[in-house]
DNA sequence: AAAAAAAGAACGGGCGCTCGCTCAGAAAAT
DNA sequence: ATTTTCTGAGCGAGCGCCCGTTCTTTTTTT
């Protein structure tokens, strides 16, 4: 609520009511509830329990009957909403995937002359947006392996888009002198897991007080050194592989 | 299978049969059969089971009788091994955090004077052993949040114990003058997703053929280069996480 | 009054788990 | 050496429960 005052713009749009009035334009046809004004607040209640309850036990785990007493609604209710729980989970996933889609895509036009910053404002971007839509984003990541089939390659997809997004402000970098980065792709695909770790270990930063600036200035500052040092000082890479088996003691 | 020959040393340690007769040896008491000759390889055929069978579906989507075929076991049979499935699951948990635990904390002498050594032997180590045990480990991540609070507890504390460990490794190397961080902590919690990323995704590495040498490196002189460097460049944070807001176009 | 929305009992099926049972082979008795 | 007894390992039908889903009825809205 505080941070919906701060950042108004962005926050309104990913607030629950905003993504759930998405939801239901884009499911229009399977969801029997006409009324937008009935079925916004009652879709936002469904999606708020499947998340909060799926990110505590997980997706499968959670039962309709938990879902109908967390959400207000009867089992009957539910089924106004959805025709199967498959489709809930659908519903969801195709949300967070628009959106992501949407964000990461548009970088405002000062930014893309200069892969540094065009670096910095993804990063920035990606983690803000990610806290806004914390439950979301733990709710895709963990429940990725049991999506069917036409879920999991979109899961795919984004993953594959959002690497070959930073690959290319690498490569525009390098051809502009300003990085210095040998294999492009696996260094795109490092910094990917620095901009997850937010909010998959959320609770750990919480714990520790750290705050979204101090985490999206670390990485910022960890991946600037990482790309524009002269990285020819490790050649010892070869026996290092070799030096060691590891066994118990 | 060619691996086993090329470290015998470490993949022996980490194959299925030599964990699975350590869990029988520290579950001797709830598992009823007593021959080793008849228990590791029933207990090793179950746990490879439970292993293939959670990472595809989740461990609660996985059934009894799923287990017991794939097993090749009878479901009374099944229950002769644990007493019911949360026991199954601290099995795999215990000696994925005992196995870990022991490895990462015992580097060999002569790494542990050298900081950035003894950095690079870690993230090696790591990856090597989440290759060699990549079902185990990918269990316990993926399953954390449905453990029972002690093995949760548990999940937590390695977790933390990995980071502090990093972070000791970074404390020495800034005090001998190598590295040069100024938020130790939070620098060390950015170097394990690199090291998770590799078991995390793993099919993505190995679709793309990065070998684990070729990991083990990138993440090596990505780590480098981000706690060498002068670090002194970036004085525009505070200016940047301002710049903009974030709206769907 | 008619239509839309919500309720909640009911249903078939699959879940984790149990328990009476079989039977090979070791131990004891002959 | 042969027979008998015993025991531990494994089997699988069956139990009670709760799952996702449906359907008739009631309530609310228009």
């Amino acid at each position: 609520m505080a941070l919906a005052r701060q950042r108004p713009g962005m926050t309104a749009a990913f607030a629950m009511d905003a993504l759930c009035a998405r939801i239901l334009e884009r499911h229009r046809d399977s969801i029997k509830v006409q009324k937008p004004h009935l079925a916004v607040p009652n879709l936002t209640r469904i999606i708020g329990a499947t998340l909060t309850l799926s990110n505590k036990h997980g997706f499968h785990a959670t039962t309709l009957r938990q879902l109908a007493e967390a959400s207000g609604l009867s089992m009957g209710g539910l089924y106004t909403y959805f025709d199967s729980k498959p489709t809930l989970l659908a519903m969801i996933l195709g949300e967070v995937a628009e959106t992501v889609n949407e964000v990461l895509t548009a970088p405002p036009a000062d930014v893309r002359q200069d892969a540094r910053k065009h670096l910095h404002w993804f990063i920035a971007t990606h983690v803000r947006m990610s806290e806004a839509m914390q439950p979301w984003f733990v709710f895709s990541f963990m429940e990725a392996k049991s999506f069917p089939p036409a879920e999991r390659q979109r899961a795919i997809d984004m993953e594959v888009m959002t690497e070959r997004i930073i690959a290319d402000i690498i490569k525009q970098g390098v051809a502009g002198g300003v990085f210095s980065v040998d294999q492009v792709t696996l260094t795109a695909s490092l910094i990917k897991p620095l901009l997850q770790d937010w909010y998959v270990k959320r609770a750990k930063y919480r714990r520790r007080g750290t705050s979204i600036e101090a985490y999206i200035n670390a990485v910022g500052t960890f991946v600037d050194a990482a790309l524009s040092a002269p990285s020819r000082s490790r050649t010892t890479a070869g026996s290092r592989s070799k030096s060691r088996p590891m066994a118990h003691p």
